[in-house]
DNA sequence: ACATAGAAGCTCCTCC
DNA sequence: GGAGGAGCTTCTATGT
């Protein structure tokens, strides 16, 4: 890659400043349209610095200079469109729908020249659904005379909810819209809902991220060359399975083989001016100035642009500071000329990042250049329906990534809770904003470069971080999924796999079954949840008594739900399936699962849970490989984990396109049935089961042997894997289901549930909590733990004495909780994070859905505020008390049950009282 | 009519 | 996805 053009340096600044010396310091030129701000921003009158009057005009390229102020057509120049593809090799990244053209269009990238090219599809493929009537019905009905009707075909599907093929009417329209309008035309439609470039990437069996070759403008896959000992050790670890389940295998082999594209990419980030402080500029209206544009991009371009303004100056140490800085800063007093230089610089990368682009930075930058009299057809940015997209390339939105369910808690393990680029790059990076005391539009000229670039930057490192893991990810779930990049980064994990499993029901000539037809077909659950409001009963867990006990054996079923839905064939048509001579009975709720047939969706998941555990778990850690390809394999592995995990959860998802509540529900039943079974068998060769959850039993001091025989048994009976998770020196449970403290032979210790652990709960009480693990951690016996006593007496004492003399700030005392709904739909209760959102409301700061309230409690009627608005002599202290109390009770009851001179208080104090 | 204690409901966070 | 715990709010039965 070619370093890009250098722009004029602080440096040359300095030179023409000197340059300037003696005479007038340029002025700089009304802000375009727009008023400058009102009042003089505080923050620039108190700098005392001698004050430079520094201004830099940058000037546009001369060729888009003469069209400021005129409709020129070439304008157009900056929004160049993509070009057609040549005779070539490339990676498909996106299938798009053009409405001009009526036609599918793959953006294709070309990795040599580093820029994204179009075609335009060559097939003369036509948007379509599909219906039962006959051609001759459709005549009757005068369809064929309907302006959009573009002919019509019989195909034939087989229906894997009748377990039958199918004779239908294939109705083509002339365009993508015209298929909504002519499905409600007949009394039953298929497939006529799907996007039309789903319906598309379907019918071509095309998969984004891999390679495809043009040639006279004909489009070609480009064959991934596997290795015969690739193929050899596929078949191997698939010996057992069908020769469908292997031919599958073997075709799905380039997917998680085929290298990465490696892609040129630049982030981006905007500062815009706002009067009014905690008040987020508005990108439809766009009324406000963008004050500073951040870029950093993968090959070397690290840039700020800033709009110079009225009213604040800029100081010698500011350029200093800036000169120090391993960015490039460039002034602007126009603010059109700044957004031109912005897109043009753009323009030369054919992705670009952004971390929220989609609702706010691009759709400012769109806005504003209207508003400035940029052209549309020159503003390289395009509205897209749920997107911002742009016309060169492709646009990759960080936040909706991040933001994906299944991304959080399966490939980042939940390392961040809140989506904001704070909250995400703080967990996944160790690095986190620019903190800033003031509002941005009071910043100075440095420290606005320096807030502004250290988010474009940080948003660039959460795409390239770990040699591109993130980017090696959603290559990897774009090869799954066969979504593009542009899609499968702003769809949840559900919509995923739907595209996965239509896209193979297209491959093998399968219906794709309507929604409403799977629910009626397939009746409803027949368990009820134990938990009100939930639709099916869920996993079992095992009531814990409280105590302490040594030596603890954790066995626990290999990702339990995917194996049981490989092992026991559930899909949605092989559950309660018509026409069946073969079938499971689901144990408790009776649902009955056909054996005859392979279920597809059991296939799939069975296929992705086999290749991970058996192929690329171990590639993973394969010591012949070098580090790199381990990664990838790692990468690999992680992607399979999201896609395995989620594929229970889905078939019990309301929204989900194969919505099927007894298959779902027959996943939970036969996982409580597998574990209790086991435990009974565990009880039966005496050794005492203490505790389990969903998956996991905790044996006390079971003899290896014993252990062995388990898990043998497990596999005879049911066909599922059951392991040793952990052993734990000693576990100390509180009484309450999932919620225990164990501790492993090297003294690491695992809390899981506990109150000191949660989120919310007081930093000051976090501390205490983890003090008091400290101290018991390296018991060797209960009795130990009792000599510990002193010790803790001692410190709640001083809790308690700190919280009267007012020790604790109020940021130690906040509460933290999380607004999970926008703040107007808590209707029913107004719990007290809301009150103290609402108080913040008044002072002018907005708390949005996904925030993270802090607040404290108080004495008085509301008995709650935000921190922000808290004294510390208002603190509530008693509210303090019983939180300490709670907290710290929670581990006293674990110890105080097996040591004698503890039974029977369970309360804190009467503990220490003793 | 009103106070109040306990039950029921809501919300959040965590576990698997 | 459901299960489970805590702490709050709101509803309701009961007593005065």
């Amino acid at each position: 890659m070619k370093k890009p053009r250098r722009g004029p340096t602080l440096l040359d600044f300095l030179k023409q400043k000197q340059a300037n010396d003696g005479s007038k310091a340029l002025k700089a030129p009304k802000p375009v349209e727009e008023k400058a701000p009102k009042r003089p921003l505080e923050g620039a009158e108190k700098i005392e610095n001698k004050i430079v009057n520094l201004i830099v005009s940058k000037k546009v390229d001369p060729q888009f200079q003469k069209f400021v102020n005129s409709g020129d057509r070439r304008y157009a120049a900056l929004a160049q469109p993509r070009r057609e593809a040549g005779d070539g090799e490339y990676y498909l990244l996106q299938v798009v729908y053009d409405g001009k053209r009526n036609k599918a269009v793959l953006l294709l990238y070309d990795e040599e020249r580093h820029e994204v090219v179009e075609w335009v599809d060559a097939f003369g493929h036509k948007p379509y659904f599909l219906t039962n009537l006959t051609p001759e019905e459709i005549r009757k009905l005068g369809l064929h005379k309907h302006q959009n009707f573009a002919g019509m075909e019989v195909v034939y599907r087989y229906d894997l909810l009748h377990f039958e093929n199918r004779k239908l009417t294939k109705i083509y329209t002339t365009d993508p819209l015209a298929v909504r309008e002519l499905r409600e035309k007949v009394p039953k439609a298929w497939e006529a809902k799907i996007k039309y470039h789903d319906n598309y990437t379907y019918d071509i069996g095309l998969v984004p991220t891999l390679k495809y070759k043009i040639k006279n403008n004909k489009l070609f896959p480009v064959p991934y060359k596997v290795s015969e000992g690739e193929v050899e050790k596929v078949l191997k670890a698939f010996e057992e399975e069908s020769d469908e389940f292997k031919r599958l295998a073997i075709s799905w082999i380039p997917i998680f083989e085929a290298p990465p594209p490696t892609v040129k990419a630049i982030a981006i980030d905007i500062e815009v001016f706002t009067p009014a402080i905690g008040r987020i500029p508005d990108p439809e209206t766009a009324q406000y100035p963008v004050i500073s544009v951040a870029l950093s991009s993968n090959d070397g371009l690290k840039k700020v642009l800033v709009l110079i303004r009225e009213n604040l100056k800029l100081t010698e140490d500011q350029l200093k500071e800036l000169a120090e800085e391993d960015y490039e800063v460039e002034f602007y007093d126009s603010e059109k000329s700044m957004l031109i230089e912005v897109m043009r610089i753009i323009r030369d990368y054919p992705v670009l990042l952004t971390y929220n682009g989609d609702n706010f930075d691009l759709a400012y930058l769109y806005n504003r250049a209207l508003k400035l009299g940029i052209p549309k057809e020159m503003i390289i940015f395009k509205k897209g329906s749920d997107k911002f997209e742009i016309k060169h390339g492709i646009h990759i939105d960080l936040y909706r990534f991040y933001d994906i369910a299944a991304i959080k808690t399966y490939a980042f393990g939940n390392k961040y809770k809140e989506v904001n680029l704070d909250a995400v790059a703080g967990a996944l990076l160790g690095e986190h904003k620019v903190q800033l005391t003031k509002s941005i539009s009071e910043l100075n000229y440095y420290e606005l470069a320096h807030y502004n670039f250290r988010d474009a930057n940080l948003t660039l490192k959460l795409f390239t971080f770990n040699d591109y893991l993130p980017w090696k990810l959603m290559v990897l779930i774009a090869r799954i999924s066969k979504l593009g990049i542009e899609d499968l980064t702003r769809k949840q994990v559900s919509a995923w796999i739907k595209n996965l499993f239509f896209w193979e029901h297209r491959r093998r000539k399968y219906l794709i079954p309507n929604k409403e037809d799977i629910i009626s077909m397939k009746g409803t659950v027949k368990s009820s949840a134990i938990i009100k409001g939930k639709s099916y009963q869920g996993a079992f867990v095992f009531e814990p008594s409280a105590g302490i006990f040594f030596n603890v054996v954790v066995l626990d079923f290999a990702s339990l739900y995917p194996t049981i839905i490989k092992q026991y064939n559930i899909s949605y048509e092989t559950v309660n399936a018509p026409k069946c001579k073969n079938y499971y009975e689901v144990p408790e709720v009776g649902h009955r699962i056909c054996k005859d047939v392979e279920g597809i969706t059991s296939q799939i998941v069975g296929l992705l849970r086999d290749y991970r555990v058996k192929i690329y778990k171990k590639k993973a850690k394969d010591k012949s490989l070098d580090d790199k390809m381990k990664m990838w394999y790692d990468t690999v592995q992680s992607a399979m984990k999201v896609y395995i995990n989620a594929s229970y959860g889905v078939l019990g998802a309301e929204s989900f396109e194969l919505y099927c509540p007894p298959a779902a529900e027959s996943i939970t039943a036969y996982g409580r049935f597998a574990i209790k079974s086991t435990m009974d068998y565990a009880k039966k060769n005496k050794i005492a089961v203490l505790y389990g959850d969903t998956d996991s039993m905790f044996l006390w001091d079971p003899p290896q042997n014993l252990l062995d025989d388990i898990i043998e048994w497990v596999k005879n009976n049911f066909g599922l894997e059951i392991e040793i998770d952990k052993t734990y020196r000693f576990v100390a449970f509180t009484g309450l289901k999932k919620n225990y403290i164990g501790v492993y032979p090297g003294g690491e210790i695992d809390v899981k549930g506990l109150l000191g652990k949660k989120r919310n709960t007081p930093q000051f009480v976090k501390e205490a909590f983890i003090k008091m693990i400290e101290m018991i951690r390296n018991s060797q016996s209960p009795e130990e733990v009792v000599k510990t006593r002193e010790e803790v007496k001692n410190l709640v004492k001083e809790l308690y004495m700190n919280l009267k003399r007012q020790y604790y700030d109020l940021d130690e005392l906040a509460f933290h909780m999380q607004l999970t709904k926008p703040i107007e739909s808590y209707t029913k209760n107004m719990p007290q994070h809301v009150k103290a959102a609402k108080m913040l409301a008044k002072f002018g700061i907005h708390v949005n859905q996904g925030d993270v309230v802090s607040f404290v409690k108080v004495k008085g009627a509301e008995g709650v505020k935000p921190v922000q608005l808290a004294k510390l002599p208002e603190v509530d202290v008693e509210k303090y008390y019983e939180a300490i109390e709670s907290t710290l009770g929670q581990i006293l009851k674990a110890f105080s049950l097996d040591a004698a001179s503890l039974s029977g208080t369970t309360k804190l104090m009467a503990f220490l009282n003793k």
